[in-house]
RNA sequence: GGUGAUAUAGCUCAGGUGGUUAGAGCGCGGCACUCAUAAUGCCGAGGUCGGUGGUUCAAAUCCACCUAUCACCA
């Protein structure tokens, strides 16, 4: 029986252009659906523009046109980015939508009929000149820590650390200049602390709709039961803001991650109404169509937190599925402007041209699983050159001329279903075909499983037994031997079966090549259960079907985007500043450490109780990455126990006996491995190495460091 | 600082539950072939399976520690 299957990819921001990155998953996706479809399952899948927010509304503003203007614009360049790769999507939608606004008020107001809504006063930077909130990326100022200027409001590029926006010094708002004030507003929240939420996410996160690993993660954000460690959601925006309203809350909208994922519910919505089908009996509660969400790892929280919380408590199905995978790196290390490795869509369609190059080699490198994805762009020539145009290709550039010079391009018929009977000569070509048919379950399963490197490896053995099986039979012998017409009539028959079979197994990577080659072969769309037929009838002249990859297209590409360095657009993705968000009060709460002040009084200094201690004893500490548990005698009655993170740099053995110098009024902490009762002073920067202090001879255990 | 993932030939990767001389493709060297828009076949060289220690009759595979890379969290 079909299964019904509705399919979703991440919706791409309206603010960017299509990269490389983004396609490892609209490829993954496009692959494991046109499988499904091939399989004669009813098969959906929708994606759309993920329209609204700040960014979105100051660009429009830049660039002196509405949202509106801008979105539909880049809705049109992602749609044809996506067409030019093949990506087939049934409906290709914009969260600024009806379907996406009434279905988005709908959820939020059952969950606000749950009382699962509430709202609190916040206090965030506000823009006095420009009239409006500040997101954290739209507030700059001096680094907290290493005092760089012009760092964004959430973390500093030039040290790394993370930070609020109100630890900047001297900050300023990116939109005007101003300097921003604070000041308070009712935001609405998602109750996610709520039991029932909790509950639910315990359950579901565990329930085999995530991969191990993520489920794993999952955990740990969840943390025990009873800990609490989910906080509510904040889901408002105050305007000006570009998005939906709240119902009832006149200026409140929603923050563009509460109706992204909707937006997958308004593209089908859409596509329903186009094409009859029954949206409630894929969304209801209870439905039996399956629900998969391809997704990158960055955004899981989303996906497997909020998303599905709400769904549930709003009176919809959960996903069946959320498919998660890795980063793609370029040449081994993350996309970079400044060596050219930032790669859009638009600039490798126009220097390479064929889309299914590069379709085919993340197929092979897709494993299903979280793991980052390489692309090596020396591999990625050898392995398109080698494996498509010289195994795959070959085989019917080098037995198709025959059929179509010796024989009008008439191919043998075979009565297949009587492979007994007097076809000897073609034995060995017979038995090779059924191995090629033999392969079909398990090539099957790869797919399912979204292994596609391991149907590739299959395949390509197969490929590489079409070859040796023309080798064998050396048809362009048989050609200038008299009387053998009928032989290599066979031979190149077979070859361009299992030809043929290959490419039903390549189809769903290789969409358009496919579809030259059924012409070409004179047969109708291939579907999955036609692996056992044979080719019948005629088939028409060979012309060259994909030509080998000029690595010099390689490089131009590569240069191209070297060139292109200054007009870089922010790489930083809207998840990451959404998903920082959420960690915002709590970090607020715990009031991460200051700035150094320019000077402090002697006074402050000697709060701090600096001892010199003597290491009786040093181990390591089980489970324990960079910690080593050190004894301490500093004149007390009793030694204390310190854990330092110096393991990376101290053998334990050797540092029994050291003298060393404490924190010796550092309140106790306890860590996950015991109380740790002070602190053992280090020195470290930014090369690697970490140096623990000593007191020139003559010091004793206990004394005071001052 | 914590947690997790990864680390296998020059490159890209396979290697359920530990068990004969560790595999593939590409690349490289040699030979063969010439049907195929230089595409194929055969043979070969290449690996202390990141490092150290341990469990075991036996470990790439299990354990501990170390190193490197990446991610998430703090």
């Amino acid at each position: 029986m079909a299964r019904k299957i509705l399919v979703t990819s991440a919706l791409p921001y309206a603010n960017g252009s299509i990269h490389l990155g983004h396609l490892v998953e609209y490829i993954q996706t496009d692959i494991w659906v046109r499988f499904q479809k091939m399989r004669g399952n009813e098969c959906h899948y929708v994606c759309a523009d993920d329209t609204h927010g700040t960014p979105i509304m100051l660009r429009a503003e830049k660039e002196g046109i509405t949202p509106e203007q801008l979105i539909a614009r880049v809705w049109q360049e992602h749609f044809d980015d996506f067409s030019a790769f093949h990506i087939a999507f049934d409906n290709y939608g914009s969260t600024n939508s009806g379907e996406t606004k009434e279905l988005a008020q709908g959820i939020y107001r059952k969950l606000r009929a749950e009382k699962l809504i509430e709202t609190r006063s916040i206090e965030q930077y506000y823009d006095p000149v420009k009239q409006m909130f500040l997101p954290d990326r739209f507030i700059k100022g001096e680094c907290p820590k290493c005092h760089a200027k012009d760092q964004y409001g959430d973390n500093c590029e030039v040290c790394g650390a993370a930070y609020a926006p109100t630890e900047l010094i001297e900050p300023y708002s990116a939109v005007s200049g101003a300097k921003p004030e604070l000041r308070n507003s009712d935001h609405y929240f998602f109750k996610l602390s709520d039991p029932r939420c909790q509950a639910f996410l315990r359950q579901w996160t565990k329930s085999d709709t995530l991969q191990t690993e993520a489920s794993n993660k999952m955990q740990e954000w969840l943390g025990a039961a009873g800990e609490n460690k989910l906080t509510d959601w904040d889901i408002s925006r105050d305007a000006p803001y570009f998005g939906f309203e709240i119902p009832d809350a006149p200026g409140k909208y929603f923050y563009v991650w509460l109706d992204a994922p909707v937006g997958y519910m308004g593209s089908f919505r859409q596509l329903c109404a186009k094409q009859g089908i029954d949206f409630d009996a894929f969304w209801k509660q209870g439905s039996d169509a399956e629900l998969y969400h391809f997704i990158g790892k960055d955004i899981l929280y989303f996906h497997a937190l909020f998303w599905p919380a709400m769904l549930e408590h709003a009176g919809y199905r959960t996903p069946t599925k959320l498919f998660a995978h890795g980063f793609l790196t370029v040449n081994g290390e993350k996309m970079s402007k400044s060596r050219g490795t930032f790669i859009t869509a638009r600039s490798y369609v126009e220097h390479v041209k064929n889309t299914e190059y590069l379709r085919y080699y993340y197929a092979a490198k897709l494993n299903g699983t979280m793991e980052d994805l390489d692309l090596n762009l020396d591999d990625f020539v050898a392995k398109v050159n080698s494996d498509l145009i010289g195994k795959y290709i070959n085989i019917a550039s080098r037995t198709a001329g025959f059929i179509s010079k010796k024989f009008g391009g008439s191919i043998t018929k075979f009565n297949f279903t009587d492979t007994k009977s007097d076809h000897v000569r073609a034995s060995a070509g017979l038995e090779l075909w059924g191995k090629f048919v033999d392969a079909e379950s398990q090539i099957a399963d790869s797919y399912e499983s979204r292994d596609f490197g391991k149907a590739i490896r299959e395949i390509m053995r197969l490929a590489d037994l079409a070859n040796e099986y023309v080798n064998e039979q050396a048809p362009w012998v048989l050609a200038k031997q008299e009387g053998q017409d009928e032989r290599l009539q066979e031979v190149c028959t077979v070859s361009l079966n299992l030809f043929r079979i290959l490419t039903l197994y390549l189809k769903p990577i290789l969409p358009k090549l496919a579809e030259q080659v059924e012409s070409f072969l004179n047969i109708e769309p291939l579907i999955w259960s036609d692996a056992e037929d044979f080719l019948d009838g005629k088939i028409n002249d060979y012309s060259h079907l994909m030509t080998r990859l000029d690595p010099k297209l390689i490089e131009a590409m590569v240069a191209a985007n070297k060139e292109s360095l200054q007009a870089a657009a922010p790489v930083q993705s809207e998840q990451r500043h959404a998903a920082h968000q959420q960690n915002q009060a709590k970090k607020e709460m715990t009031e991460a450490e200051k700035g150094f002040e320019p000077y402090i009084s002697i006074d402050d200094f000697m709060k701090v109780d600096l001892r010199v201690a003597k290491i009786v004893n040093a181990e390591h500490v089980e489970g324990a990455e960079k910690l080593l548990k050190l004894t301490l005698d500093i004149g007390e009655e009793k030694p204390r126990t310190v854990f330092a993170g110096i393991k990376s740099a101290y053998d334990p053995e050797l540092l029994k006996g050291r003298l060393t110098v404490m924190v010796a009024n550092l309140a106790p902490r306890k860590m996950k491995f015991g109380m740790s009762e002070g602190m053992v002073l280090a020195a470290s920067g930014e090369a690697p190495g970490l140096y623990i202090l000593s007191p020139d001879s003559g010091a004793q255990p206990g004394m005071r460091i001052k």
